[in-house]
DNA sequence: CGATAGTCTTAGTTTACATCA
DNA sequence: TGTGATGTAAACTAAGACTAT
């Protein structure tokens, strides 16, 4: 059973915006609260990294100090920042947050494939140390600003391109996985839907049989009222016609009783 | 106000390296 | 111990959005 199936079950309605609740919940967190590697689930199909790339482009000036702070906390307890680069770079200045210039490394996709040497580039592999470093920076941003790039590159042993790579790749993992978990929650709604849909398909039948023996035995059509729960029988159906009656009733009174049948009667 | 250049991001791909049977 | 398959992550490319000039 595909999404396909979940429109075809004529109830996706209902069941639906218990989805859509959820993902609405899910979509509208406390946004300065949130975390980066606490990422909440989501239903949404469409392209929802807009409203996010705007957030996180926000978050990443806003603590750009506190990130300083950070890093200079962590570097300074560490022993050794390994350098790990091996690639050629061209020198770009590129413009900083207030306008003023600061000078980068910029570096240029063929230029980066080979060393000193020429051979072909060695791909680096990121120490501990380093890894943990950008992992809580990106914990506090998702997107770095030229300063924080820079700064980061510097404190680490890298150049600019790598450290904005290294982001570059972190922000497509965190949403290949966010990616999975929304899958596993549309699978689950599924399941709950194909379940709820077998479970009326057989109500259905139930009543269709219980319709048939009542015409048979010509019962008065207020008798099909009645309701299985807490066995009342409403009278409020009258003439001859019991198929009409019926349908009519069934639909207002039998859909939401069986989930809360007190309520229903 | 439209054209252009520069920058940044994402999605997709390539490639080097590590691990395991 | 050598080797091929496989997974992971660094690096790259292309395209689109946005902004400043």
């Amino acid at each position: 059973m595909g999404i396909d199936d979940i429109h075809n079950t004529g109830l996706c309605l209902g069941l639906g915006i218990g989805c859509l609740v959820m993902q609405e919940n899910f979509l509208q967190p406390n946004k300065s609260s949130l975390k980066h590697d606490q990422f909440l689930p989501s239903l949404s199909l469409g392209p929802s990294h807009d409203m996010h790339r705007s957030f996180v482009k926000f978050d990443s000036w806003k603590v750009h100090g506190e990130l300083v702070d950070l890093h200079q906390r962590r570097a300074s307890s560490l022993s050794l920042i390994e350098v790990s680069s091996f690639s050629n770079s061209s020198v770009k200045r590129e413009r900083d947050l207030g306008g003023e210039e600061v000078e980068l490394e910029r570096v240029h996709s063929r230029v980066s494939d080979e060393d000193e040497e020429g051979s072909p580039r060695k791909k680096l592999r990121l120490s501990r140390e380093q890894s943990a470093i950008l992992e809580d920076s990106f914990k506090e941003h998702n997107t770095l600003n030229p300063k924080q790039k820079q700064d980061l590159a510097e404190q680490l042993n890298l150049r600019p391109r790598q450290v904005e790579v290294w982001f570059q790749n972190r922000r497509a993992r965190t949403k290949l996985k966010q990616s999975e978990v929304d899958c596993e929650l549309l699978k689950k709604c599924c399941e709950t839907l194909t379940e709820e849909n077998k479970r009326l398909h057989k109500e259905l039948q139930e009543l269709k049989s219980l319709k048939v023996t009542a015409y048979y035995m010509q019962l008065p059509a207020t008798t099909l009222t009645m309701c299985p729960s807490c066995k009342k029988v409403d009278n409020g159906g009258e003439g001859p016609s019991a198929s009409s009656t019926f349908t009519i009733r069934q639909k207002s009174h039998f859909f939401t009783p069986f989930t809360h049948p007190s309520a229903a009667c």
